[in-house]
DNA sequence: TGATCCGTCGGGAAAAACCTGACTTTGGCT
DNA sequence: AGCCAAAGTCAGGTTTTTCCCGACGGATCA
């Protein structure tokens, strides 16, 4: 038997190298590829076609919910596995509805890691103990056609402002940096907190931190 | 010679299992202890009393720098490695004060971290060096006598109101949950961001993040 | 060929934040 | 004992921001 071929996707060389210390150990697995942003990732992957790959959902530049829905698109045979800090459902349907096959937490326990990719090498579909309780109650038939369900199904615009004010911009800093009016600035926050059922800062604030739109200090300076 | 001991401490048992392995390959180094909390890194390190303490900064519960800052107090002979995504200027410094031997990005590169190791371990200080460029320009002489130099040194409500606003809270929210006047917390805040030379509430949130004050979804639910 | 969604704005009312100034208590210093 | 600095507390009044309601053109889709 051919031993599980898996690239490696983290934006954070270090833990990259230590998951890569963990699984390179394993008999049967064998790690074609490593990287550390969203564009490489893809670039490595379409390169090696590994069966799994394994991605944390942060990632500067191209995010690991866009990797993964290029991925599905475009090479539908490999299957993803979602590494993660953030256990917030508003994070793993999307991540699922994109096509992912595992969801892992990093506060998982190491040998859940092993199990993750042995479980979706099979065939099979993981999710974390911590968020399967989670995930499944509230699910759905199955509609991936048109695209997008019910939340979280936010204009690029609106996305774009909720993520700086939760960056703790005002609206006119908004409206500069974006070139457009405060006005408008306030229709996107309107229409945003409305789809999400968010009502003061701090709930923006919540869901950012969940996005992984906060918690990265050197990265960020993306969108112009 | 006898290997250099050491502990490690981080939040998430992927990373921490991924260091482990990164770590214990090599030929003089020693695992004797681990940690996801910094409670539990406390207990540790005085159970076990290693060469080196490696910690990430943002931790449940005990943070890092608080860690850091009993540990000089307590076991000044153990050399304290702080790994953390943080490489704001503002986290920098309050954890060398606080008595760290060395500062590692998880951005990066891997053998970094042996280099940190054996350096700190010969008795030396390692900062990553896109840390060292930013660290040292500003630095100061050399004045650890009566406690603080400039900034960071808020008081405990002016740290507090500024974590809640970084988090989202607008004054009035900060002021109820508080049980002060919107008018006090107004005052804590402009009295903190003037110490710190902060001007938006993009600025607070930022240093927010860099504190760890955010970026732990999971955890929070402090103090009361 | 309407309905709907997205991006874009304005006016005016309401809320929040900001500036200036002030009072009290605690503690150290002379 | 008197002095003074720092920390915690608050108010009045002005400025800024946000919020609510409404609107319009373009694209898309049935």
């Amino acid at each position: 038997m051919c031993p599980i071929r898996i690239t490696l996707t983290d934006d954070h060389p270090l833990v990259l190298a230590g998951m890569k210390a963990l699984l390179q150990d394993v008999e049967d697995i064998e790690i074609v590829g490593e990287a550390t942003d969203g564009q490489t990732a893809l670039d490595v992957i379409q390169q090696t076609t590994p069966d799994i790959a394994i991605l944390d959902i942060s990632l500067p530049g191209v995010s690991g919910l866009e990797v993964a829905r290029r991925l599905a698109a475009q090479m539908p045979q490999v299957r993803l596995l979602a590494l993660t800090v953030h256990e917030d459902h508003a994070y793993v349907q999307p991540m699922l509805q994109a096509g992912a096959r595992g969801y892992l937490l990093k506060r998982s326990a190491a040998d859940e890691l092993e199990r993750a990719v042995r479980a979706i090498a099979g065939g099979g579909l993981y999710l974390d103990p911590a968020i399967a309780e989670k995930a499944l109650p509230s699910s759905h038939g199955a509609h991936s056609s048109s695209g997008t369900p019910a939340t979280s199904e936010l204009t690029p615009r609106e996305s774009e402002v909720l993520r700086l004010i939760a960056q703790g911009f005002s609206n006119k800093e908004i409206a500069n940096q974006l070139s457009i009016s405060i006005k408008t600035v306030e229709t996107y926050k309107a229409r945003a907190v409305e789809k999400l059922g968010l009502f003061t800062r701090a709930d923006i604030v919540r869901y950012g931190v969940a996005l992984g739109w906060l918690g990265h200090p050197a990265k960020s300076a993306d969108q112009a």
